[in-house]
DNA sequence: TTTAGCACTCTCAATATCAGAGTGCTAATA
DNA sequence: TATTAGCACTCTGATATTGAGAGTGCTAAA
């Protein structure tokens, strides 16, 4: 439907978008791009080109603006196109950048979106593992102050998790020992969501009722399990006002409108976190309302072959697709590295 | 200096300032306060009060705005005149608001700061206590999964925090329970911050290098202090994004500026924890080149009678004092009682 | 099929105009 | 002496006008 000419006049017109947030004229192509046609030649086939819907006008006799149709098919032709070199100077930066982070998933993932970031000047976003399907592999009471306990709560996938409960009286580290291994042994290897209902359902039941250790160590349980479903980790905010997309006022107010209810973010993400490997929206392909204005690139990481949570990028449509694509792999990667490395 | 009438006046205009961001003009004035003074006396008294430094007029006939030194006054009048009745709405609401949260320290100040940006409509920042002279309880070690350890590190404050370390070799739960215990004997009762000096004193020391037990510990213990000095907490982006004397671009950045820099916010609050009781800094007052634009209030926190940590909010000059102060004042209150009630 | 030429359109920046709001000053007033 | 009415003056901000510049679409020639 494309022949290979009209191919590449589409694609010089948006990488030139991309690199500067001018409408593109034909002029200017046939300056740039050296192909061997004159403007008006040109100025045909980007008004073809408008015609299927790839370019647009912001009005009549300006330059063209890529639509997001022309976005996609941009992308598209990147994917099939000889993947252009990788070997970029910010590959190894970035890499070496992450290699160098430690620690447990919430920081590994706070520091992650903090590198991309930088690295790429939009807003990064990343989504702690589903803490439903993490898989239980033992909790660890300790005794504090007071009636007061700190839990710890141990997945398979390394989540690390600890929270301040309140108990009815002051309870001894054997008491807490003894609570700790009822519960080890009755949840092991199950699933928090699993624990979550099955606790439920514990609560009605005589027995618990009446046995206190029972009792105690379901509250307590249900207590160190009600952290939210999944954390969110946003970074890059002073970066996207840089940006000449972010130069009006509704515009900055659009994106922290987008990134300001989490709960949103979150359902995208947890919805892309169901199919592996990187997967890109553009602007209007989005189904949350708030972001078709943004394009997202985001990623699965894996905890063996079972996608467990995402990481990714928000930024303008007018975005360096080809570069943040590499950047989100990376990272994805990086993540999906560090938990089988542990 | 300044006679009674005069101060009303200049209260008034400040007042009206606050409520609207317009140039208060003098007939605006005269209506909206009933003084029994016409437009021409009160004019007379704001020229009086500019050549004061009290207010200043953006541009021959426009209205009078308030200088630094004008909130300055108006913020220390506030102190001196009968406190207005605190029992207002807010105050109930964001009581009952904070009282609902339980949990960790960190938890407590990120919802804190995020119930406090809710009212308030400004920024809303806390500093975690100071890690360096928190005192150390113990430490607990626990084995995960391959040559990774856990460590939970308790203090009296009631901080805890967890980090992930790697080991050389796979130690059993007695080899670790035996390291802790040497260093709960070691360490406790110092401050972190003596731990800190003491680790490196000794990883120089001959008996260190020999023991591998105790060499083992020094780095284990090194690797579970080693988290950032003060952690902080911020709120409340797009509240101000709402606000008038945000709704230009040039101000967005400015104030984007003044805390992407996290560690210029931890400075100043630093400087705060040393003082008791709330504190007011007005725009040029500031230390902080960055933040001259802005006004803090914020209030220590403490535990016992020792200030630990910090809480305050950031906002345009022309903020709410007296809401502010107030709402400032309940939570720190609240923090604090949080800690000596665990 | 491509291109040169040209009339046309639209934006953006610069400039002019004008009502409105507020001031400062002067002279009258209580 | 302190206050006030009146008035000329100043500055802003919204609106309209203009013209250069960039880009287009169309037509006719190559």
């Amino acid at each position: 439907m494309l022949d290979e000419r009209n191919k590449k006049i589409l694609c010089a017109v948006i990488q030139s978008y991309i690199n500067n947030p001018d409408p593109v004229g034909s002029r200017f192509i046939t300056k740039k791009y050296a192909f061997s046609l004159s403007p008006a030649t040109i100025r045909n086939i980007m008004s073809d080109l408008e015609e299927m819907g790839f370019l647009s006008q912001p009005h009549t006799s300006a330059g063209r603006v890529p639509t997001d149709k022309g976005y996609r098919f941009y992308v598209d032709s990147l994917y099939s196109g000889e993947n252009q070199s990788d070997n970029r100077t910010f590959v190894y930066e970035l890499t070496e950048e992450l290699e160098s982070i430690k620690n447990d998933i919430d920081t590994l993932l706070s520091e992650t979106t903090k590198r991309l970031s930088n690295f790429s000047h939009y807003l990064s976003v990343a989504l702690s593992p589903k803490t439903g399907i993490a898989t239980f592999n033992r909790i660890k009471l300790l005794k504090h102050k007071g009636n007061h306990v700190v839990t710890v709560l141990f997945t398979d996938e390394g989540l690390i998790k600890n929270r301040v409960v309140d108990v009815d009286s002051e309870l001894t580290q054997r008491d807490l020992n003894r609570i700790s291994a009822y519960l080890n042994s009755e949840f092991h290897g199950c699933t928090l969501d699993e624990i979550r209902s099955r606790i439920i359902k514990e609560m009605a039941k005589e027995k618990v009722l009446c046995d206190r250790l029972i009792s105690r160590a379901i509250r307590i349980c249900r207590e160190a399990l009600s952290f939210p479903y999944g954390d969110i980790f946003i970074s890059g905010f002073s970066e996207v006002l840089g940006l000449p997309d972010f130069s009006d006022v509704e515009k900055i107010k659009e994106i922290s409108r987008a990134i300001e209810d989490k709960h949103l973010i979150v359902k995208l993400l947890d919805r892309l976190s169901e199919v592996e490997g990187v997967q890109i929206i553009i602007g209007s392909e989005n189904s949350v309302a708030e972001m078709r204005k943004f394009s997202v690139v985001a990623s699965t990481y894996k905890e063996g072959s079972k996608p467990i949570g995402c990481v990714g990028i928000i930024g303008p449509t007018r975005m360096d697709y080809s570069k943040t694509i590499t950047m989100v792999d990376i990272a994805a990667r990086f993540i999906t590295r560090m938990f089988s490395g542990r």
